[in-house]
DNA sequence: GAACGATATCTTACATATAAAGTATTTATA
DNA sequence: TATAAATACTTTATATGTAAGATATCGTTC
């Protein structure tokens, strides 16, 4: 129960700080964005990132595999729950896929897509909004520390 | 669903790119450090939140709402099943408020502190792994924007 | 063309996040 | 002091994240 078991190097104690500003602004930010989500539209975080891949892909369809490995949250193992209830919202409809069949694909219904435009629209404003006080600069700086990161990080993987 | 609908503004373009940006990378580390800590000693990384504040503590001890708000994950709604399971394993102990009937305060046992201690070594050396590809200047460059959006963020709130 | 490993999805079980409502207790106010 | 409002925690329900394993299908190899 030594304190002296838990001296760390310089190094990691700014690495653990960082860490733990980074973790802090996410969670808010995507408590906020999901929130509002959520009170405006009963839609959650996860299911407007999936929305807005279908949106984007030819067709508005996407292979199940392909879409969970898209989506922020891995959700890989748990895409089945998803899109089972955005199913039975009426959201996406499921197909199977014509050249394999243990796969489905997913296609995004009129419905799904009504609604995706309607949120993607408050969605982004609410993003504009959260960083507005910082200046073009910085949020330019952000990012591109942000892309190094990421990069960095999936090279470690 | 004509596309034009979602046409933005370039200020809320790259407001939404470093959004994604610092979601993706936040996610990947907490999935990393999560998965790790869940795999070696089979804890959460909301556990190992909560056992840092409680060892930090006075008397290790913390009222359950001063903890709830320190959580990254806003889990006060949740912090109930949280220290019930904590409990269950023997991590920390409840007991009534001495003040405040309505309160509890929960205490690191023993074992829970050196659970902690053993968790918190490999954790520094992980993180300090993550960013293991950045320069120091770059880490101290993040950190600070880190910061200045944090506050910007608890402003707006 | 039969067997093997890889892949896509599903199932189950559990931990956790969110929301809404309920209970007990405290504090503020009339 | 009686009452209303606020607070601390719990309960319940649903959605989601994580892990392990089951099932069906595919592609390749022998």
């Amino acid at each position: 129960m030594a304190p002296s078991k838990l001296i760390k190097s310089r190094r990691e104690q700014q690495s653990v700080r960082l860490l733990l500003e980074l973790l802090r602004c996410a969670k808010t930010l995507e408590g906020r964005i999901g929130g509002k989500l959520r009170k405006n539209f009963g839609q959650s975080l996860t299911r407007f990132d999936a929305l807005s891949h279908l949106y984007r892909a030819d067709n508005m369809t996407l292979p199940v595999t392909v879409l969970a490995s898209q989506l922020l949250a891995s959700t890989s193992r748990n895409i089945t729950g998803l899109i089972d209830r955005m199913e039975k919202d009426g959201l996406v409809k499921r197909s199977p896929h014509v050249q394999d069949r243990r796969s489905f694909v997913v296609r995004l219904t009129n419905s799904g897509a009504r609604v995706f435009e309607e949120m993607a629209i408050e969605h982004g404003h609410w993003i504009r909004d959260g960083f507005a006080g910082l200046s073009a600069a910085k949020l330019k700086n952000m990012q591109s520390s942000m892309i190094e990161l990421r990069k960095h990080l999936e090279l470690e993987s």
